[in-house]
DNA sequence: ACTGGCACTCGCAAGTAAGGAGTGCTAAAT
DNA sequence: ATTTAGCACTCCTTACTTGCGAGTGCCAGT
C-alpha cells in the first residue's frame, strides 16, 4: 500500500466520484462524470485518471467493464479531506441546542435525544454511551427507617450522582441509632473512593462497619452501571440500504447493538487514547473487527476529561453521508460535553 | 368467513400442515404429506380434503399449482387448538427459574433477563413493559441539605418504590427547618395520591406549600416514567427469516420498536381487557396494525391486578413457533407476577 | 498533454425451453 | 360411500441463450 501524493485533478476527481457513488450506491463511471460536472475534461482523459487512482489503490471496478467504487482506503482520504472543512449549518445547530435546553434537565432524557438527533440527521445506527464517572467518590449518606427491619439509604456521590437503596438488616433499629451511624459515617467518609472505603474499620457501633461495607459496596456497583448504559436509535435506517438488503450482512452489524458488553467494549476501547473533542473514524472495521467489515464508525468521545466522560457514535454502511455525520457527531459530543460540565460544576 | 366444524381428520391434517410449514417455511405438497408422516392416506386422498380446507379459509395456494400454505385463519385454529395442551418442559421451567432468583433483585435486571429469556426461547424479539404501579401512593419524604441552595429530596411511594431529586431552593434553608416540613407533610400526606396532594394547601411555613407542589409534581413524573420503560431483546432474531429478507417487511415491523410510544400503546391496548395470565395471540395485525400485517404477536399481561401490572410479548413472523413461543412467554408472565408480588408485599 | 475513436469485456434483461411439483378431476377399486 | 390410481393441465423454477449497452483500455491524431 503506497501512499503516493495526488495531484489536484486527481484529488477533484476521487472526490466528485466517492460524492457521487455514496448518493447513488452504483459504480460511476468515466462518462456519467464528464457529462454531470462541468470538469472541461473528456471521458477518456478521466479514464486515464481513473486508471491511475485505481492503481494507487483508491478505487476498485467490481468486474472488468464497470465503473469504479472507493476503496477503504478512498474513504480514508476522503474522510482525512473534508474532516475539517465540515462544519454543520448555524440553523440546524441552534435547532439541536434548543432541542436539549428546553428537555428536562436529566441525563437519561439527555441521552435519548442525543440518540435520536445522531440518528436522523445521520441516517445511520446511532450510539450514545452514558457518562461514566472515573472517580466515583462519597460525599454524603442518609439512612431512614421506613418500616420495621427496612432502612432506605442515600447516598449522595462528589460528582452528584445518587442512588438509593433499600436495606433489609437483621433486627429493626431505632431512626437516632441510624442517624448516629450516618452522622459518623459521613464525617469520616467524604472524598474517599469505593477501594478506601472498603479497607476502612470504623469502631463505636458495630453497625457502622455493617453500613461501610454496604456502602462500598453500592459504590461499586453505582460505577459499573453507570458505564453500561447505552442508548441507541434508528436501527432500522440501514435495514434500507442496498447493502445491506442482500447477504447477512445486517444481521452480523446489528448483532453487535444486541451485546451491550461488546458495544461498550468497542466504544471505550477505540475511543480511550484519543482525547475528547477528538473525532475518529473506523471505515471496514479497520481490519479488527469482522462483524463490521462493510459498516463505517463515527465516533467520539464526550465529556470532561478525569471527571466524567462517554462515548458516542454512528454507525452506517461504509457508503454513509460522511459530510453530515461527522459534524453532527462533533456538534453533539460538544454539546454533551457542555452539559456534563454544566452538571458537574453546578451541583 | 363461515365457521364450519371440522372432521378429526381434516383436524390432524391441518395440524400437520401448518407444524411443517413452519418448520420449512415452504408450501406443504400433498405428496410430501403422505411420505414423511405415516398416516395411512394416500396423496388423493389428502388433497381432497385439502381442497376443502382451503374452501373453508384454512389453507391457501400461492399459485394455481403449489402446496398449500396456512391462511391468518388457519393459523388462528392452529393456536386455539394447541393453546391449553402447549406445557414449557419442567427442566425448561426450572432453567429460567433459576435464572432469575439467582440474578440481583432489580427491576430492570428482571426486565433485561426476561426479554432475553423471550427472545432466545422464541426466537422472536421480544418486548417487555415494566409494570406500571397503578396508583401511586405517598409514604414518605425526606429532605436533605447537601449544600448551599441545594436539597436532596427523596420520595418513597406506598409500593416501595423510591424516587430522588436534587432541588435547587431560592435561599439557603437550614437542615432544622427542611426537617421540620418533612415531618408536617410526612404526617399530612401519607396514602394521598398525586392528584389529591396538588389540591392541598398547607399552613405554617411558606416551605411547606412549595415542597408539597414539588412532591405532587415527581410523583406524576414517575406514574409517567415508570409506564414508558420498554426492554427488547432479540432484534436481529426475524432478520434471518425468509419471509423478511425480500421485501421491506422487516423495516414497517421494526419501525414499531422505534417509537417507544406506539409500542406502548400496543401493548396496553391490546391487553387492557384482558385479565392478568391470559394470554393472546395478535395474528397478521388483526387487520388493525397494518405495519404488522406479515407478523404474529403473542402478549401477555402480568402483575398485580390493582397495583401493578406490566406486559410482554414476542413478535414474529406469522409463521412462528407457536408451540414454543406461547408457552414461555405465560410462563415467563407467571414469574414476573409472582416476583412483582413478593415485591410489593415484602417491602 | 488531451481527445476522439475503436475493439473488447462482461454484467444485465429478456426470451425461450426443459423439468418438475402439485393440482383437480374422473373412473376404477375397496 | 370412501379411497385410490391415473392423467391431463397449470405454472413456477431453473438453466441456457442472446442482444444490448455501459464502461474500459489503448492507440493514433491533434
Amino acid at each position: 500500500m503506497n501512499m503516493p501524493t495526488l495531484t489536484e485533478r486527481q484529488k477533484t476527481l476521487l472526490m466528485l466520484i466517492i460524492r457521487d457513488y455514496i448518493d447513488t450506491a452504483q459504480p460511476i463511471g468515466s462518462k456519467r462524470l464528464a457529462e454531470h460536472y462541468n470538469i472541461n475534461l473528456s471521458s477518456a482523459t478521466i479514464r486515464n485518471e481513473m486508471a491511475a487512482l485505481t492503481e494507487m489503490g483508491y478505487l476498485r471496478q467490481p468486474h472488468t467493464s464497470a465503473g469504479r467504487v472507493p476503496t477503504e482506503e478512498g474513504y480514508r482520504y476522503f474522510v482525512s479531506e473534508m474532516m475539517h472543512s465540515a462544519e454543520l449549518p448555524e440553523t440546524v445547530q441552534h435547532t439541536i441546542s434548543h432541542q436539549f435546553y428546553q428537555s428536562r434537565p436529566e441525563l437519561d432524557q439527555w441521552m435519548t435525544l442525543a440518540a435520536s438527533i445522531l440518528a436522523n440527521q445521520s441516517q445511520g445506527v446511532s450510539v450514545v454511551a452514558a457518562p461514566h464517572v472515573e472517580s466515583t467518590k462519597f460525599k454524603h449518606v442518609e439512612l431512614i427507617s421506613t418500616q420495621g427491619r427496612q432502612v432506605l439509604m442515600v447516598l449522595v456521590m462528589l460528582g452528584g450522582e445518587v442512588s438509593q437503596q433499600i436495606l433489609t438488616l437483621a433486627e429493626p433499629v431505632a431512626q437516632e441509632r441510624l442517624s448516629g451511624t450516618a452522622a459518623r459515617l459521613n464525617g469520616l467518609l467524604v472524598g474517599q473512593t469505593a477501594q478506601a472505603i472498603s479497607t476502612l474499620t470504623v469502631r463505636p457501633d458495630p453497625l457502622d462497619q455493617d453500613i461501610l461495607l454496604l456502602i462500598a459496596q453500592d459504590m461499586r456497583r453505582m460505577a459499573e452501571k453507570a458505564s453500561g448504559e447505552i442508548y441507541t436509535d434508528g436501527l432500522t435506517n440501514i435495514l434500507g440500504e442496498p447493502e445491506f438488503s442482500e447477504v447477512d450482512g445486517p444481521r452480523r452489524a446489528l448483532k453487535i447493538f444486541e451485546e451491550p458488553a461488546t458495544l461498550q467494549d468497542l466504544l471505550t476501547k477505540t475511543t480511550s487514547n484519543s482525547n475528547v473533542g477528538a473525532l475518529q473514524v473506523l471505515i471496514g472495521g479497520e481490519g479488527e473487527y469482522d462483524d463490521l467489515r462493510q459498516c463505517s464508525l463515527v465516533i467520539a468521545r464526550y465529556g470532561v476529561p478525569g471527571m466524567a466522560t462517554g462515548a458516542l457514535g454512528v454507525l452506517g454502511p461504509m457508503r454513509m453521508a460522511y459530510s453530515r455525520t461527522i459534524p453532527t457527531v462533533r456538534f453533539v459530543a460538544g454539546l454533551l460535553s457542555d452539559l456534563v460540565n454544566d452538571n458537574i460544576s453546578g451541583e
